[in-house]
DNA sequence: AAAGATTACCAAAGCGCTTTGACTGGCTGC
DNA sequence: GCAGCCAGTCAAAGCGCTTTGGTAATCTTT
């Protein structure tokens, strides 16, 4: 059943029919109640492709997740992320479409996104520090809002992060505190942008206590439990050998923990670990006393609010960029305590 | 740039512009290339919009993501499996669009997407024992292949599953062959089919192995890391306690190895566990010798076949409906061992 | 050399919707 | 009692593409 058919059967022209399910107020109550009552009758559903043809716009967010050709490696957060994006999109009434691009053509399948008019904007995932992709997005003129920032980037644009320096200074901070003089950093991928601000944090900090950065404790990689096991592993085969260690997300940390525990020693009294968690609903750090101490920020919610910043951005074209910058809260958990035998 | 504009600008029509670009015979192989040729240059792409409402196929393919109203959870093996799928979909030129739909509202969902005609096919995600899924989408009509079973839905519909009862009770096999009597089993919820499938499997086992199933050791939740460490924990506080664990998925497993250490245990020595191994890309179960003793199937190869198994239905819509039922592969890892003091 | 076949192109219809501009009939105001 | 005004409706154009059903021009065939 399609619109012309519905307005045959209630001898009405399509016209009418359009404005009285589009809630245009040149339509009598009583004619566009009985249009909604034939609609549910025959299950009538606008056809999204004419009436997006017709509209100009395609009421579809792109998201675009860039898969490493050497890795194939597929960032659990995104889940979570969607999922919170998808929220704000279905009361808007907008779909989601998902590309999956390996990093090596990127260019082109952002461009062929804009120019087949396939969405109304799209969110950017892991950005890398110097992203040429925003470059490229401003070029095109395609509404989009990035998932983290991109600190070398030129132009000012709309994204949402989590404040990474801080949360890692707060980190840092609180294991100097707890008198840990050796720290170590188990950090994502170096290119990333949230990594490298996560190491600006720790090593601004460290320097502040006045401690140097030690470069065998710094390690960097893609963020998997056996990364995490075997970085910590070999950090803790040194000597000397760190007593805390700050983690970037919470899949590297179960293997830092899985390492400690196969050295023999306790978390949170031999060895302190904070990590970052992003509030992951299958990983759920919470309980009256986390398993890890961490800063803690939820994904789902850094989609819901990107997804609502773009949909706004959609609305208003000619609007400034938009940016919110989420704090991290730092929660106590099992994983953190003084350090053993202060030197 | 549109068609008629690449057409003028060639001093074509758009036919002939429109066939040579979708490789249609009856255009001289000159002016192919130079439509082509001008294509590239003024970067032209068909709207996709525009294109399939003249085609009617919308060139896009619907995953459908139930999220539980209760626990808000993503399942984290799905961006695994969509990065599957989205490769078979990308070869063939097809988008892919996602819907999360709560489960409370997914009768309506579904019925919207077939009328609105925004996709040629969907893919369900965690069908139950008896999905009412199923028998819905056949009355509807549209092509989708499911991954898992639903055991009690009437009709033949397609899927792609991994042979569940097949994988577990091999791995309960294997606990018995080590001496273990006391076995329990850390399940998914009940109503999804794969956990009913899994612990038919190990129910089969041990009865044909003369052991009594103890409902005290058959656990069933959402997978969470918390879910596997409170069940493991508590059965481990028991008298007596279990020897060995089956769990449904790495995350609880993970839980579980908490809970073991926490009492003191050792994985492998004093308590076996195995798990069902995803073969998600961030939490590699691989190496020399894995972590985890586990029964694995790949989620992203599973995504891969759907996709494919979908996109031929849509090419050959009358066809028979395809299945694939995947043997999971039973690896030795570290987790596993003879049972310590045998009865 | 006439007839048929083939090649290379084109005009126009149609996909299902929205939107513009026009048209009624009943109502107001003077 | 007539111009003017709404409220409610409609016909038709247009969104950008594919595809049907042609038509000329060229090449074979007999």
């Amino acid at each position: 059943m399609n619109l012309k058919q519905l307005a045959e059967t209630l001898g009405l022209s399509q016209t009418t029919v359009s404005r009285a399910m589009n809630g245009y107020p040149e339509v009598s109550e009583a004619t566009r109640a009985r249009v909604h009552a034939a609609a549910a009758r025959h299950n009538y559903r606008p056809n999204t492709r004419a009436r997006s043809l017709a509209t100009g716009r395609s009421m579809m967010i792109g998201h675009v997740i860039p898969v490493s050709t050497r890795h194939e490696m597929m960032n659990p957060i995104f889940s979570d992320f969607i999922s919170g994006a998808g929220e704000a999109y279905a009361k808007a009434g907008f779909d989601m479409m998902l590309s999956i691009v390996p990093d090596d053509m990127e260019d082109s399948a952002y461009r062929a996104l804009a120019r087949r008019q396939s969405v109304d904007g799209i969110v950017i995932h892991g950005p890398r520090a110097d992203d040429p992709r925003i470059a490229l997005l401003k070029e095109i003129g395609l509404p989009f809002v990035v998932h983290g920032r991109a600190s070398d980037a030129p132009a000012d644009f709309s994204w949402v992060d989590v404040n990474n320096r801080r949360a890692f200074a707060r980190a840092t901070e609180l294991l100097c505190d707890l008198g840990h003089r050796r720290i170590a950093l188990i950090n994502g991928l170096e290119d990333m942008d949230f990594a490298r601000r996560r190491r600006e944090g720790v090593e601004m900090t460290l320097r502040a206590r006045g401690l140097e950065v030690n470069p065998d404790w710094m390690s960097s990689d893609e963020m998997t439990e056996h990364y995490g096991h075997a970085s910590a592993a070999r950090m803790l085969a040194g000597d000397p050998a760190p007593t805390a260690f700050l983690v970037s997300s919470m899949i590297p940390a179960i293997g830092v923990r899985r390492a400690v525990e196969d050295a023999g020693l306790k978390l949170g009294r031999d060895i302190s670990v904070i990590t970052h968690d992003d509030a992951l609903s299958y990983l759920g750090n919470g309980g009256d006393v986390p398993i890890f101490t961490a800063t803690r920020s939820s994904v789902r919610e850094a989609g819901r609010i990107a997804g609502t910043l773009l949909l706004e951005m959609i609305a208003d074209p000619g609007g400034p960029p938009l940016q919110t910058l989420l704090e991290a809260e730092l929660m106590l958990g099992q994983s953190t305590g003084p350090v053993p035998r202060p030197e």
